[in-house]
DNA sequence: CAAAACTATACGACCGGTCGTGCTTATTTA
DNA sequence: TAAATAAGCACGACCGGTCGTATAGTTTTG
């Protein structure tokens, strides 16, 4: 049963798919990839793609679970396994900069275009987005609230705001300047975090050190 | 030569047409709205769309002028008629607050779909949306550096990032929290801003009074 | 040798774009 | 004032190309 290399190769070839329709798709649009294109970037041909996913929808579903699971190893895993409180959600902000530098600047964020892409598009794409995104909102939350046991944050902070806004001024700063000056990106992404932590943790001592 | 009726004819289909068009734009993207669509919508021939413009991506260029034109008659021109300083900053936000609440949650931000759905695809296109956001950014900044002589801005706050994040912040958050929680997207966007004009100017008493 | 993975081919629908024609309307002419 | 002219505008039909999708056949693999 174990029948390893057989399903193996099939799984191979899904991954890959997935691996190439997040790229692409954080390219030309979620919906403006085509299977053509797909196809030819891996090398097979269009209609075997339909033995993976029964439609063009199934496969971009999948490409959001995709994106979430790289999303996951890259950011979230090494913030997990940082330290509690401040230093771990300056842990986080860290690895997403350069998350951000590596890969959101040179070749855009697939998030980010596809969330605005649907935001006006309802459908099973625009639903699943919006389950990811109240899971990310609800874990930056749980990190904010964890810091906060150990900054004091003053009284009248709006937490979920907060968290809303560390994720997606980070995104949507990086990128738009990007469109305007490409150098600024890094250094605006970074500041504006920076300066979201400092309004977080008033006590600088708490901040790692050598932070402009 | 007044030539009023024969010009004025053709001189409103278009204006309605590029109306129409910013609309449909903010709902399936600029390149995904259909020449047959925006058409069939106007109540018009998809071949009559030519003879106003020699190609689809003449008519989304001019999309995007319309869009601002738009933009700055309802948010750009109430802020410059308003008072200097922190107020005059502040009544151009309540001004993008109020437009938010009234356009950008119920049907979708033209801008920052189209500036995300472009961003890594260069073209003209993309050219004209960067000319029109180092535009914006510029128009920021100077009311910034403006409301900073009033209120006496911290010496280490780089301006330029926070016309930025005035901008990119109150978008995003308002969009992706509408994904969410549609009725949270109005309290972020106001909350996002007036957190920013607050610490832009310390002094409560120059703030407009009945804030929350 | 099955069975799974993949390819080749064809289909209907829709895309942006072109062309030739008729209608509307302002200007010119008598 | 009334007929004639001409220009602008809009229309329907149609083109080549590409899209997602279905079906039948071929190659690969344990």
């Amino acid at each position: 049963m174990t029948v390893d290399g057989r399903l193996a190769r099939g799984d191979r070839a899904r991954s890959a798919a997935l691996d190439a329709a997040v790229v692409l798709a954080t390219e030309v649009g979620l919906d403006g990839l085509s299977l053509a294109r797909l196809a030819d970037t891996l090398g097979v041909s269009k209609s075997g793609l339909f033995a993976h996913w029964r439609s063009k929808e199934a496969l971009q579903l999948a490409t959001v679970d995709r994106a979430v699971e790289q999303w996951q190893e890259r950011i979230v895993g090494p913030g997990l396994h940082a330290p509690a409180g401040v230093r771990r959600l300056w842990a986080l902000h860290q690895a997403r900069i350069d998350f951000y530098a590596a890969h959101v600047l040179p070749g855009g964020c697939f998030f980010a275009s596809t969330d605005f892409e649907y935001n006006a598009r309802p459908g099973p794409v625009r639903d699943r987005l919006a389950e990811v995104f109240a899971r990310w909102a609800t874990f930056l939350e749980r990190l904010v609230r964890e810091a906060v046991d150990a900054a004091e944050l003053p009284a009248d902070t709006d937490v979920p705001l907060l968290a809303y806004e560390i994720d997606a001024l980070g995104i949507a700063a990086a990128m738009r300047s990007r469109l305007v000056d490409p150098d600024a990106a890094y250094r605006h992404a970074r500041q504006g975090l920076l300066n979201r932590l400092r309004a977080l943790c008033p006590d600088p001592t708490l901040l790692p050190e050598g932070l402009s």
